[in-house]
DNA sequence: CGACTTCCGTGATTTAGTCACACTTGACAG
DNA sequence: CTGTCAAGTGTGACTAAATCACGGAAGTCG
């Protein structure tokens, strides 16, 4: 990637990017590099600090993971998003640890910690945007968090298919049961029965080629109410 | 309270306080009210701006609400910490909505948000005092989600008798089966039947007078591990 | 065509949450 | 010193969801 497509790409991304000095700038870009992560890898384990990435293309996913390896998804990240806790040491206060693995073959740049660590000490505006960002996860987590405790698992499937429908603009969602689970923070076996059951009452047409096909959205919608 | 008084705490409490201005400062204090409330009493229940809350007494607890009346509690707050999700106006990014209470007769200086939301458009420092503040919240919040989804009701509420003990410096936890459950995101019979476990097992002692007394708690620590 | 992997289906069991109702305890008015 | 009342607790029956333990189908590749 050449260096003023990056330049420009930061500038767009980071409403602080203007405020930085020439070599505070410079600095910026070089510390960051270019990775490309392909389907399923795993990004960020939550030990080390690996730095802000930014997302190229692709999808990211961010998710808690127990010592027994279950699972729960906390948010997704696209194309043009910002993850932040993967640079967790740059915040002050937060003390959990995430994981987050590459959902689709992705292109990010990675910003180096350090460097950002750097330019927050010193420019206001880095700081409360790495801030606000992370606060607008916190937002997701406690949605998440409010659908685990409040909704059934039927409710939360029939939003989870939708919404998962209307972003990748089709009636057909192409997981596998487990990643469903995944990120319900449910278990597999529930899933595919709870799925069964839709199938069984015409919302829904599943096959291993096609995926999981919705029929009647209407009757999705309500069940999502 | 003597206005002297207001003006220390105020310094002790806010970072950014020695940053402001003198007129800033006034309108600040200006916008500032002490405000009592009584063991029990709602606080703030997600609609209104209620404003930033620094409790000088008590506790007040954070939670959020269900349609149905289901409550799960976020985190609790002590003498010398500040709630800032009762303003969350005044942050960027926060969708979500937290009803608060007060665990304690509690005593509180509330600064209305228009006040604070002004100062942080001038002071950076106060804005990201704001933001680091809501931030430690959102570690909170992780831990309880963390868990609600990984650990077994046993080792919850271990955890929970433990940590309530710890707390106040006693064996003995004065809180009804039912607080508990709220503050479990659980049900009050459950709450009561893994209670009674305990008891049988020889770890607890409950009566009504004089509530839950841990007998034995390397059994409770190795449960909660 | 096997051999293999990934994904899915299904029953049995356990844990947790929900519902309905009865019992105990302590407070306090009469 | 009782009745009455509310708050807190105990308990069984039921449902939802998670977990366990399989076995079977469908695609993949040597």
């Amino acid at each position: 990637m050449k260096n003023e497509d990056l330049l420009l790409l930061f500038e767009n991304s980071f409403p602080f990017f203007d405020k930085l000095t020439e070599i505070e700038s410079k600095g910026f870009l070089s510390a960051s590099q270019t990775v490309r992560f392909e389907k399923g890898k795993n990004i960020h384990d939550g030990n080390e600090c690996t730095g802000i990435i930014l997302i190229k293309s692709g999808v990211l996913r961010v998710y808690l993971l127990s010592e027994e390896g279950k699972e729960i998804t906390l948010y997704r990240l696209f194309a043009g998003d910002i993850c932040i806790l993967s640079a967790s040491c740059v915040l002050g206060g937060i003390t959990f640890d995430v994981s987050i693995d590459a959902e689709e073959d992705s292109e990010c740049i990675i910003v180096g910690s350090c460097a950002f660590e750097d330019i927050a000490r010193r420019v206001p505006e880095a700081k409360i945007f790495a801030l606000e960002c992370a606060l607008t996860r916190f937002s997701d987590v406690v949605w998440t968090m409010e659908q685990m405790l409040f909704m059934s698992m039927d409710k939360r499937l029939a939003i989870f298919l939708l919404d998962e429908a209307a972003k990748c603009g089709s009636d057909t969602v192409h997981l596998t049961h487990d990643q469903i689970a995944k990120y319900m923070g449910s278990a597999r076996e529930v899933v595919s029965r709870r799925l069964k059951h839709f199938i069984s009452e015409g919302i829904l047409a599943s096959s291993r080629r096609d995926g999981i096909r919705i029929l009647d959205k209407k009757k999705l919608r309500a069940l999502a109410m």
